[in-house]
DNA sequence: CTGAATTGGGAAAGCGCATTCCCACTGCAT
DNA sequence: ATGCAGTGGGAATGCGCTTTCCCAATTCAG
């Protein structure tokens, strides 16, 4: 038994499928109060579902927002997930998830797929990337996105512009202060420490990881200190870990030296709490203690890494609000706020927020 | 300019659009190459991307996997989700995600919304529930399952049956041992410790924590012991901590009496690692050590908690391939495998893994 | 060399719904 | 009584694609 239709329903109301269409699905034409109750009452008998596909056909909308991350399992990316899924509640639209592991051929294939299923709107989570290997597929994903806002989609990206993506009717870009806020962060850890500082960060080309490491390069020259040296890995827990082993053997290395732990040799700043994390683990699993013999800071904030001990320094990004924005900035009638462009960036504020980990007895 | 059709291209190519269908989609029938080429240098051309809405109508299949959970920026259902997008992406479909807060009627609404997609099936993830107020709701999600699947939908769900639910052609339950796996648990931390037990659960009638408990109790009872206390309150952080706080209150006043702390007053287990990270939370923020003054298990081994400190005790369950066997078993020809009931569960295995939140001083 | 079987393309009928256009009917003013 | 706007329902068209059916051109066996 395939599901029932509309005509189905119809003929069982005895009207027809003009006037079924007209009481079941908000139209303009209100039929009759008499004629209305017997429609609803026989789609109920019928058990009746509107076809959201043929709906989406005749009236070219199809109530879905496509949602592109690296990786859902990813609480940054989870926690974005959920500002969008509320968002689009708000619009009473549903969100078609897609996952490419950053990748922008993969992130061009979900833009196609969703433009295929003419999404309403897209908006695109992940970090944006300027590595001379991604060039090609850059320029694709560019084409394919702007192809999508000309035939009438509107789009939402966190963070960068995606490379090459004119600025077109639809296009959004929500700004994260990560460059201000890495020199922030700087600022206030340089307050407190005046030893090295290492930076542990993403590949090159990452456009939130080099935001971040030069807006903390930043922040410590303006507090008339040296660059941090720049540890380059994977933009993971995996890349964090790796990370901290290397100067977890330069610490000690350090302290043979000196003979004895005389505090922190070192202050760590992971481009974000993932890999703060895995550099923490690292350093631990090599004997070392936070913030005893190093002190460590990460980004983000990511909730599920609160109860984390040694409480990690790092900077609140309203990861949840981000997403909503993302989302509303999408939604028809959205740009009605601003009588500006329609790629005007939204403000996003994050905050520093140190903890125990940076903290270096007194 | 509205998206170029089937038609412009086949127009273009000067052949029939039903020789456009043909070369561009996957037929049966393969035009000749010539044609087949210029029909592609057409389609190319006009950067023509199918309707995906339009091929579903017609051919009466979206592509479109509903999974639904009850909050994706939970890790345990994050790490779900990633199993189900990795396996939607084996059989190139994509994902429609709906969040529900666990509410029964909000499951409902998003079974008739993926209903109305035409979603080839669902995945439900969320811990079913037998409370009494939720009767209602899960009959009627009961009853919208059913109806779903008697239009050849094929659901899987997560852990429990859905309340009511008849076993229909094409509706899988993944089992999840959850009572086994709390048995082998309690008999494990039952070997190492010989004071009280307590467990924190989540609300009555949630079945995966009731389910636990009971395995708990169980091998609790097996190893000689009296059966613990039980404390519930909400399945997430939060409920844990509140816990924490009254069982911190408690293991004070117990010291209070002895004077001085003698190790460790309690073995408490959570139902999940998330309650479990809360509670700890709350008794650190209460003064309290772990494992010195309280010792601590959870369940589910979640992947970002891992690095909590002490380690926590818990019982690993391959989460993400839970999501991978669930999506898998909703394919079409799935249940070609095992030549039984279409509603026979799979199987999974989980492990209960000590660690250093239950390690009792010697 | 003829008739049958095969090939390859096109015409057309839906898939389920929204919507425009049309028509019969009512109620009112003239 | 006649004309008019206004009302409420139905017929028909089209959204973009797949698929069946049909037909002309080949090819092959006899």
């Amino acid at each position: 038994m395939a599901a029932s239709t509309l005509t189905e329903v119809a003929r069982l109301a005895g009207v027809s499928p003009a006037t079924a269409s007209r009481v079941l699905n908000g139209s303009a034409r209100k039929p009759g109060k008499d004629i209305a109750d017997r429609v609803r009452q026989a789609a109920d008998s019928l058990g009746y579902i509107p076809n959201a596909q043929a709906q989406g056909l005749a009236k070219s909308s199809s109530g879905l927002i496509g949602l592109i991350v690296h990786d859902i399992a990813d609480p940054y990316f989870a926690a974005i997930a959920r500002g969008v899924q509320d968002a689009a509640r708000e619009q009473r639209k549903m969100v078609l998830l897609a996952t490419t592991g950053g990748a922008p051929a993969e992130e061009k294939e979900a833009v196609a797929a969703f433009a295929a299923r003419r999404a309403d709107s897209i908006v695109i989570a992940g970090s944006r990337s300027s590595r001379t290997e991604d060039r090609d597929d850059n320029a694709e994903l560019a084409a394919e996105l702007d192809r999508y806002c000309r035939n009438g989609g509107r789009v939402a990206v966190v963070g960068h512009p995606v490379v090459g993506a004119s600025a077109l009717e639809g296009y959004h870009v929500i700004a994260v202060p990560n460059e201000e806020l890495a020199r922030a962060l700087a600022t206030e850890l340089a307050a407190g420490w005046n030893g090295d500082f290492v930076v542990i960060g993403g590949p090159e080309g990452l456009f939130t990881s080099d935001d971040r490491i030069r807006g903390f390069q930043e922040g410590l020259a303006k507090a008339g200190r040296a660059p941090a040296e720049i540890l380059r890995n994977s933009f993971n827990r995996a890349g964090g870990y790796e990370a901290g082993l290397t100067l977890a053997a330069r610490i000690k290395g350090g302290q043979a030296d000196t003979g004895e732990a005389t505090g922190p040799r070192l202050c760590i700043f992971a481009v974000n709490d993932v890999m703060a994390i895995g550099a923490a683990a690292a350093l631990r699993a090599e004997g070392l203690r936070i913030p005893r013999d190093a002190t460590i800071a990460g980004f983000d904030d990511i909730e599920t890494l609160r109860d984390f001990r040694p409480a990690l320094s790092t900077v609140r990004l309203p990861l949840e609000e981000i997403g909503r924005l993302a989302t509303r900035a999408t939604a028809p009638g959205a740009d009605g706020g601003d009588d500006h462009d329609a790629g005007l960036p939204q403000q996003i504020t994050g905050e520093v927020t140190l903890r125990r980990s940076t903290e270096v007895a007194a």
